[in-house]
RNA sequence: GCGCGUGUAGCUCAGUUGGAUAGAGCGCUCGCCUCCUAAGCGAGAGGUCCCCGGUUCAAAUCCGGGCACGCGUACCA
């Protein structure tokens, strides 16, 4: 790990500029460090002096020149330069640093290098509405929020994830509504349809027929809003299917998803959220101090509303140069002030998303006053309780484990994407006017763009997209059944992989052939889903996603299953494990890793190192792509020096140790990165 | 209309809170398995970083103004 390395460079620096110019250390620029581009520059650099030449009226490089002169040493640090044109560049000691990283595996170093608050932080992902099956859209969701779960837990953030689970929601009504209406199915019927394997492979066929049926006759939409009520107030047998189909589905969901290596602690169900009068507690405070206030004229009276506030920022600099068009009549001022009240609670009654949101996010940070009740629903994928919230207050007396406590949060991470902007920013809001200005601040919505499908994908999977001819590519529609499902993805990505590790391995045995091939396909969906950056939209190819080449995970996978190798066989020919080599080197001969002819060997060193580094630098902008291209870049140095160096049949043993060290280092950082990201390393490939 | 996002190689995309010669994958051309697995490696061709202006030692990156595309702006979520 690189970041302990950084800040003491960081307090050195800092300590000469203020003894050699007097500078406070908060009157100073900030230190920032980089990787030069070549390695003869140094291992890092910083820019510090151009950004103090003005200052200090003096050119950047007698700036540099005289900060190193006045440096003094540092821990593991070779020498300092100053650069001809200012910048410092750092040369590390390599043997050394190589060394401590590998006996000083992480968890010490970690908590000391990093500023992130190591608080409570709840995570709320996937949240598929319980009516069909899942597909690529909903994966690219909870493989982003899975990661960013890890990657806070590999800071060591203590993290609560939650699935949210929309039970009363009209896309369960509408499932209702075609089992009830197209089908003529009672209760009974339906709980055996739901016992029968792809439960949500039928309902998302059913799921599109409801939708065609509303569209022959818009007077059925009736049927709906009369399923929704029933279903929302818990009567009768439309209530009861609902909750069956709902509860069905979240198990498919869930096998779905740990088939990805992805599970939660908790599953908060919205229909508690009403039960437990969540909703009218928060209604209550909103009400009582002015946040939602009764509309009892124009468009939207009869309805409870909130006032949407622009941006406070954004005030100053909208002063308007010249004299703008005197055609903005006040009328169209009334409008657009009306059109910035956002409905919470509906004339007849019923609430609308946003108000059940804002009660949860009250309860996510501990600002409501109650609790639910909880369940044991399910095991998770290591054997442990996954919880879900009740209504039934004796629930909690049937379990074994004791119930952790749930919600109470310092921060949360919301995975939802871009197109609810709108609606969380209301929810931010919404704790802000109350005066939670911290929790507002700490509620952080990740966003990111949706998964479309490639023309060519969507012909090849049989789909009539004339009507799209004209748009960049093709959108997925659950209510339209267009789309990919995720076991449908996930089952063909295995074939393909049993057909090459078969191929590679005929003597391994099913068994093992099948466990490779799973974990090679996640690897390539998961890393799919995180390579791009978060607001790009996601043009899914099948044959794209198929290919296990180049920028992929399984490539990923392939540089470590290498590295692995090597060590086999260095046990198996020289008796050599990795604590041998460790504690070989200690009077190994250093070359190897000395001179510029070794900067590709050192090279691969740092990288391996940065894995800290970039985690953090992923969690502060909140984009995963930048592990994964990380990930990436550090298995094609790997794989370039698996070519130009040799371990097994290197004949000086110092060359051979330090390599193997190196490899062995490697391997530790690509197994962590790729875990990052819900993959692991297959024992062979 | 307003708000947010995107625009970089033939295609799909990176480009680290401004920094050293703008990169990767795919595709294309050529080369590398007697040697730790070729799911690999190397070489080559391929660029108006959407356009115009500004800020500064330095701009693909920041600011202003355009253009194109996407999303949002519901008593849906």
């Amino acid at each position: 790990m690189i970041l302990p390395v950084h800040h003491a460079l960081r307090r050195h620096v800092a300590a000469t500029l203020t003894s050699l110019y007097g500078l406070a250390p908060e009157d100073q620029p900030a230190l920032t460090i980089e990787v030069p581009p070549q390695r003869r520059f140094g291992d890092l650099a910083s820019p510090f002096a151009f950004e103090l030449a003005r200052r200090l009226r003096k050119a950047p490089r007698a700036i540099a020149a005289e900060v190193v002169a006045a440096l003094g040493p540092i821990e593991g640090v070779a020498r300092v330069e100053a650069a001809p044109n200012g910048y410092v560049n750092v040369f590390l000691d390599r043997a050394a640093f190589l060394r401590a990283r590998l006996s000083n595996p992480d968890a010490a170093d970690r908590s000391l290098s990093s500023p992130i608050p190591r608080e409570k932080t709840i995570v709320e992902h996937t949240a598929i509405n319980p009516n069909k099956a899942a597909h690529i859209g909903h994966l690219r969701n909870s493989s982003l929020g899975d990661t960013l779960v890890r990657l806070l837990r590999f800071l060591g953030v203590p993290v609560e994830v939650q699935n949210y689970i929309d039970d009363t929601g009209v896309q369960v009504a509408d499932v209702v509504v075609g089992f009830q209406h197209l089908e003529g199915k009672s209760l009974d019927e339906v709980r055996a349809i739901a016992r029968e394997a792809r439960f949500d492979y039928y309902c998302w066929d059913l799921y599109a027929r409801v939708t065609e049926w509303y569209e022959a006759d818009k007077a059925r939409l009736q049927v709906r809003a009369d399923t929704l009520h029933a279903i929302e107030h818990g009567e009768g047998e439309a209530a009861a299917m609902g909750h069956l189909i709902a509860e069905h589905i979240v198990r498919c969901h869930l096998r779905t998803m740990a088939r990805l290596n992805i599970d939660y602690d908790l599953l908060t169900w919205e229909g508690d959220i009403l039960r437990l009068h969540f909703w009218a507690t928060a209604f209550d405070i909103l009400r009582k101090n002015g946040s939602v206030f009764l509309q009892e004229e124009g468009r939207l009276k009869g309805c409870w509303v909130m006032r949407i506030d622009e941006d406070p920022t954004a005030g100053e600099a909208a002063g308007t140069p010249d004299a703008m068009p005197a055609d903005a009549v006040s009328g169209e001022d009334v409008d657009e002030a009306e059109q910035r009240e956002k409905v919470i609670v509906r004339s007849n009654g019923t609430v609308t998303y946003v108000g059940k949101d804002i009660a949860y996010q009250f309860w996510k940070m501990g600002l409501l006053g109650r609790d639910f009740h909880y369940r044991e629903f399910a095991r998770r994928i290591d054997g442990a309780p996954l919880w879900a919230t009740t209504s039934d207050e004796g629930a909690l007396r049937g379990g074994v484990d004791p119930v952790p406590a749930f919600g109470g949060a310092h921060a949360t991470y919301n995975v939802i994407d871009t197109r609810q902007t709108y609606l969380q920013k209301l929810l931010k809001q919404a704790l802000f006017t109350m005066g939670h200005r911290l929790e507002a601040e700490r509620s952080t919505h990740f966003a990111y763009e949706m998964v479309a499908l490639t023309h060519a994908t969507a012909r090849e999977l049989g789909y009539d997209v004339s009507d799209q001819a004209d748009r960049p590519f093709v959108e997925v529609s659950g209510r339209k059944g267009l789309g990919v499902k995720a076991d449908d993805l996930l089952d063909r990505l295995i074939e393909k992989a049993l057909e090459e590790v078969g191929r590679r391995n005929a003597e391994i045995g099913a068994e093992a052939q099948r466990r490779i091939a799973r974990q090679i396909a996640v690897a390539a969906l998961r890393y799919f889903m995180v390579k791009f950056t978060r607001n790009k939209v996601i043009a899914f190819d099948i044959d794209e996603a198929l290919s296990f080449e180049g920028e992929s995970g399984p490539y990923l996978q392939y540089s470590a299953v290498r590295a692995q190798n090597i060590f086999g066989k260095l046990k198996e020919r020289l008796g050599l494990d990795k604590a041998a080599v460790e504690a070989a080197l200690a009077d190994a001969e250093r070359s190897a890793l000395e001179g510029p002819e070794a900067d590709d060997v050192w090279d691969l060193v740092l990288q391996c190192s940065r894995l800290d580094e970039v985690a953090e630098q992923a969690l502060r902008a909140l984009e995963l792509s930048l592990l994964a291209k990380y990930a990436f870049g550090l298995a094609q140095a790997f794989n370039g020096f698996y070519h130009r160096h040799q371990i097994l049949n290197e004949p000086r043993e110092g060359a051979r140790l330090w390599r193997a060290a190196v490899a062995a280092y490697f391997l530790e950082q690509i197994t962590r990165a790729l875990d990052l990201m819900g993959s692991a390393v297959p024992e062979r490939m």
